[in-house]
DNA sequence: AATGCTATTATTAGCGT
DNA sequence: CACGCTAATAATAGCAT
């Protein structure tokens, strides 16, 4: 659907391989979404790119969607009390979906940075090139997360209590130790530089409600 | 994109809803494999209807692409020999594809509801923007202070998936326990740091693995 | 319920910046 | 490389079957 009609099979070309990868996975978590808030479905979508990182999409979050399926608690209607927690605030949920539209538009704002001084302020002036790369290429990703999830992350951020929603992120390869000899450095070394080794938005979300 | 415009936001006319869910789903099922073929990535997607039913794609399995996400097996180069060439990666594809209309022959109804109503359903009216705000900016900042530091990294790429084939199923009964999730989410660091778990942004790429 | 048929909207391939 | 911009193609809402 594009200038011009493509067959699907294997892109050769890289750096088109490349862009379709992102605009063509970008566009699939928008599906997963728009199916999730359309008919409140739930779903999770991970994909490893030809490169091997990881990307997932989850409502109300992966870890939650894939426990679901793993135990195969499908119609189980028996351990699932039909009245748990349940309530309709879900209304909420999905106005504040629809706000994004809106707020998307305003999103310019960088406000002034936070008061105190975050994790992710942690000093960068340490680390070494390729870490700084592989972060830079996280935070990149990150970024465009949040800019294009303003609402949700706002709710899921501020929600002390557990409840989720939707999450869309990229996970980082393992920090799987292996000789580096090549020259490819992975996230504890960006631990071992005063970084965490990863970027945790936890939202306190419960993998394990049902 | 369809006879008239609609809203992002829950269907109420229950016929509507199921047709949507329906056509969706399948559209959503044809976008992942497409991204399968066409960038060589591996992908699950698992989506819960209202219903309950879970219906699945995978390639080169759902299980295969969950597990790996699990257990984070990613950029495990000894394991995958270089030179691994994949010729009929699509052919299998499309004639899973071709099965696959047959397959879901079997789908059931399952009764009950399907009704609304979220455990996340939670109160998202008080929460403001402003903290959001905060996190953008100090986002932002670090990013450009990144991006001042180090030169665009290269992203993923590659060439092929391993040997596969594509699995779009409905996943009906639960067959057995599984424990998963056990180490799925991370960042106890950052718990330190006041950040609540859940997200893991971690950074261990390795977009060069060949 | 699932499928076929358009009128329309949505996604995106190919290029620029 | 990441983004922005169309031209074209693809997906699909509303109906009818």
């Amino acid at each position: 659907m594009g200038r011009q009609k493509i067959e699907i099979k294997k892109i050769v070309k890289k750096s088109s391989l490349e862009v379709t990868f992102s605009k063509r996975r970008t566009g699939l978590f928008k599906k997963a979404g728009e199916l999730c808030v359309l008919c409140g479905a739930e779903a999770a979508v991970i994909v490893f790119s030809p490169g091997r990182r990881a990307f997932v999409f989850g409502h109300p979050s992966a870890d939650a969607v894939i426990d679901r399926f793993l135990h195969r608690e499908t119609n189980s209607r028996a351990l699932v009390p039909a009245g748990q927690v349940h309530g309709h605030v879900q209304r909420q949920y999905l106005e504040a979906l629809g706000r994004l539209e809106v707020k998307r538009e305003q999103e310019e704002t960088v406000g002034g940075d936070g008061e105190g001084g975050f994790w992710w302020d942690a000093p960068i002036e340490n680390m070494g090139l390729n870490e700084l790369e592989q972060f830079r290429g996280s935070l990149e990703e990150l970024r465009k997360k949040v800019a294009d999830r303003v609402e949700e992350m706002t709710m899921m951020m501020m929600m002390e209590s557990g409840p989720s929603s939707t999450a869309m992120v990229e996970y980082a390869a393992p920090p799987q130790e292996y000789n580096s000899s090549g020259g490819v450095l992975h996230g504890h070394d960006l631990a071992a530089h005063g970084v965490p080794h990863g970027f945790d938005f936890g939202f306190g979300f419960d993998e394990h409600l049902f």
